[in-house]
DNA sequence: GCTTCGCATGGAA
DNA sequence: GTTCCATGCGAAG
């Protein structure tokens, strides 16, 4: 690359103020130097060319391949262009460009545009015309015949077409004209895709987080007046495509494809652009009359990033927004970074599997310079008219934004660029904005404990510095550091450790002490709490033999174990000091309660100190595995209200804290737990028929209220069913008379649970089914319920 | 032996 | 199954 801030910097100020002009100072003959003799890393652009660049609109203004040049122009020329002068987007430009107060006057219609467009075009030609290979061809852009693809092969190909294109020549437009009309020739998705259309002003601009298709800077006749004021530029919304499209589709003279070809190319090239990256670059041009077009962006590989130097472009970008080539060598592509700095590229490609592989060669001075790595993001995009091929970056910078790339479907962008003010030119992530909502989340939103404990460990895992965005090539595959985040993956390992951890967490959680507010969901209560769930001390529930409930905790500093109540919340690192639900064993040194031994059997840890594992044993035979999760919850949530429940230790859905008996917190995940047996009085099976018992109730009401006799009979059935699935004493009567609405409000509640488990500590025969859903099988004829029924009672719950 | 070039390979989309 | 593309790797300089 070369750097060519000086004369590029030298130019602008010899020119300024920059005018849109379309003269160039290349001569048609003015030969780029052949390749093998004018390498890329020692290439100068000619003296002649220095003054132009400022305003020449050729983004590869220097090209090298005279052949494919000449070739190119000899088409081109012999072509008429009598059907560019249709083109309504330079009509709608000219406008646009002659007057930004016109936009509201303009014509609005692609119609209205085209007639102005002729008009225009009929009237001559204001700028200079010198034509020259050079800004023609550069002027020039191919246009795919084939609607449906992103880029014309033929022109890529060795067998280069021309039939489809066009030639931007000067009689038929201003300069402002063939900025334009640049513009207008892409036919890809570049320039078909430029979301012309005029809509967006400056609020929308400053109002608009997403991506930024276009951003126009006011004409500089108008800076004076528009200098304080947030009109000075306009950005155009993508969200208008109705004349985008009919204008593409006069200009390509077929269907318009850029949203066909915007689909094509993956999102994780889209540009994208933020608010502060538009006031970056429109400070960086703040005289042109220029509209600045996001082309595409790359997230860079180890490879790109590299000392080979190579940039390996997108295939379809390549195509669609790089000048064609139809030789392996390429040609030169000058771009210029937001600082003024020019690099020269070789843009070639590679033969590979019947297709191409398109690079930017020489590309290290430039990544050095903006001290990019693998995982930052380069940006490409267009200022017109002219026509300059502008290169950003993004730094991948923190974590959230690393974060942030694993989060964001299909789009590998990095960092904000806010997040760390490196923005460096149009920064055109797709992500920015979404950076910025992500920051936001991140800021409004303080982490959880087992957040910042997952956080902690992976942040541990990765190490210092491997938050960022630069990995380094440690190894081939861990360097693909680009790869890995735009595809979205989580290394296999990294999840494990997540889930591991979260696991882990999982037995860390407790409700918040603040009470939960109850929400009825669908006829199912949820205890929903304002806070998140914090991290405790890992215990253990037991029931003794004697019916009573409590935990056990073990001392941080002297492993001893405590009995504490049910309700007993302990902080992580709790003590026998905070033992203050028994004085005489506020200390350490008060011996255990009881033997390791005999705490063994109630709780899963090795009689020997210390070492609480998972329980894998029950000291009572008909409990539940409180490995089985949801339905331990169930039974730990009636702990809380006074019923003998088993011990387990709450592993599972931390926000049902002990007493919610919620459908959630009673299903077992599915195909878990161990069967039930008919007799078993679990909490478990013990909701299960309290429900179904409240269903039957709830439908009886209903029946009631409609016609007497065959509701009652059903109800006498529903009756018999449950007396049948159930052997002991039934509940049906009781429930049968009691008002339906207290057993719908007391449907997990104590009272009601009180009742059941007196009048139906009896087996069931049949199946249970876990997710019945009363408010639905309301809904089901009696015959249906009757048989859901059944099949709810078949068997004992699992 | 090192660097560069050009193509091949294979995983991922 | 096809295409893309990150990167490996041998040949050449």
């Amino acid at each position: 690359g070369v750097d060519c801030s000086k004369c590029a910097r030298n130019t602008r100020s010899a020119l300024a103020p920059p005018s849109p002009v379309w003269s160039s100072s290349m001569h048609p003959s003015q030969n780029v130097a052949d390749r093998k003799d004018n390498p890329v890393k020692s290439w100068r652009p000619p003296a002649g060319q220095i003054s132009s660049q400022w305003r020449q609109t050729n983004l590869w203004s220097l090209s090298s391949i005279q052949s494919d040049l000449q070739q190119r122009l000899a088409y081109e020329f012999d072509r008429p262009s009598g059907s560019e002068k249709l083109l309504p987007g330079r009509t709608f430009i000219h406008a646009q460009e002659r007057k930004f107060d016109d936009m509201h006057d303009r014509p609005t219609t692609p119609a209205g545009m085209n007639q102005v467009m002729r008009e225009r075009e009929a009237n001559g030609h204001s700028q200079p015309t010198s034509l020259d290979p050079v800004y023609s061809y550069t002027l020039y852009h191919r246009d795919g015949p084939h609607p449906n693809s992103l880029h014309d092969p033929s022109h890529h190909g060795e067998n280069d077409s021309m039939s489809s294109r066009r030639v931007a020549i000067p009689d038929a437009s201003t300069g402002v004209d063939a900025g334009f009309k640049l513009d207008s020739h892409h036919p890809s998705i570049l320039k078909d895709d430029p979301p012309s259309l005029s809509v967006g002003l400056a609020s929308n601009f400053a109002s608009s987080n997403g991506p930024k298709d276009h951003i126009r800077i006011a004409p500089s006749q108008q800076q004076s007046q528009m200098a304080s004021s947030s009109l000075q530029k306009q950005y155009y919304s993508h969200t208008v495509s109705g004349y985008n499209e009919f204008q593409a589709q006069l200009r390509n003279g077929r269907p318009r494809m850029d949203a066909k070809a915007r689909s094509q190319l993956l999102p994780r090239y889209w540009p994208r652009i933020t608010d502060q990256e538009l006031q970056h670059l429109s400070g960086e041009y703040p005289t042109s009359n220029s509209v600045i077009t996001p082309l595409f962006e790359k997230m860079l590989s180890a490879s790109d990033a590299g000392r080979i130097g190579r940039l390996v472009l997108p295939k379809k970008c390549a195509e669609a927004y790089f000048p064609p080539i139809s030789q392996p060598e390429g040609l030169p592509l000058k771009v210029q970074d937001a600082s003024g700095k020019e690099w020269i590229f070789q843009f070639r490609f590679w033969p590979n599997n019947n297709s191409r592989m398109y690079v930017l060669e020489g590309v290290t001075p430039c990544i050095q310079s903006m001290q990019l790595q693998a995982g930052d993001t380069v940006t490409f995009s267009r200022i017109d008219p002219e026509g300059k091929l502008i290169m950003g970056f993004r730094k991948a910078t923190n974590l959230s934004s690393e974060q942030e790339q694993t989060t964001k479907p299909a789009n590998g962008a990095p960092a904000s660029s806010e997040a760390n003010g490196q923005v460096s030119a149009p920064d055109l992530s797709p992500n920015a904005a979404v950076s910025r909502q992500n920051k936001v989340n991140t800021e409004s939103k303080s982490p959880s404990p087992v957040e910042q404990a997952i956080a902690s460990k992976l942040a541990q895992k990765e190490g210092p510095g491997t938050g960022q965005s630069s990995p380094g090539p440690v190894k081939r595959k861990a360097t693909s550091v680009g790869q890995k985040i735009k595809r979205l993956r989580m290394d296999t390992e990294e999840s494990m450790e997540l889930k591991i951890t979260w696991e882990e967490a999982q037995e860390l959680l407790r409700p918040p002490p603040k009470a939960p507010s109850i929400v009825v969901v669908d006829g199912h209560e949820f205890e929903e709490y304002e806070e998140p769930p914090i991290l405790g001390r890992k215990t253990y529930f037991v029931t003794d033999q004697s019916g009573a409930n409590h935990q056990w905790a073990q001392c941080e500093d002297c492993s001893k174990w405590r009995k504490l109540p049910v309700d007993a919340l302990l902080p992580s690192k709790w003590t026998c000091f905070d033992n203050k639900w028994d004085p005489e064993r506020s200390s350490c040194e008060p011996a255990q309660e009881i033997s390791m031994e005999e705490l063994a059997e109630l709780i899963p840890i090795k009689p020997g100190p210390g070492g609480a594992k998972k329980p894998k044993t029950r000291i009572e035979p008909d409990t539940i595995d409180a490995s089985d999760g949801l339905d331990t919850l169930a039974n730990l949530a009636i702990l809380g209200e006074g019923e003998a429940l088993p011990s387990q230790p709450t592993t599972r859905h931390p926000r049902h804290r002990p007493g919610c008996s919620c459908i959630v917190c009673i299903q077992p995940p599915s195909g878990k737990g161990p069967k039930h047996k008919q007799t078993c009085t679990c909490n478990v099976c013990m909701t299960v028929r309290r429900r179904f018992r409240t269903l039957m109730l709830r439908r009886e009401k209903r029946q009631t209220k409609d016609t007497d006799s065959p509701r009652k009979k059903e109800a006498g059935q529903s009756s018999e069913m449950i007396s049948q699935s159930g052997s002991g004493p039934l509940v049906t009567t009781a429930s049968a008379t009691s008002s339906p609405q207290k057993a719908e409000a007391n449907t997990d509640g104590p009272e009601d649970m009180a009742v059941d488990h007196k009048m139906t500590s009896s087996p069931v025969k049949n199946h249970i089914d876990l997710n019945i859903q009363p408010e639905r099988e309301d809904e089901q004829s009696p015959k249906a319920d009757a048989a859901g029924a059944m099949r709810l009672l078949r068997d004992n719950p699992t």
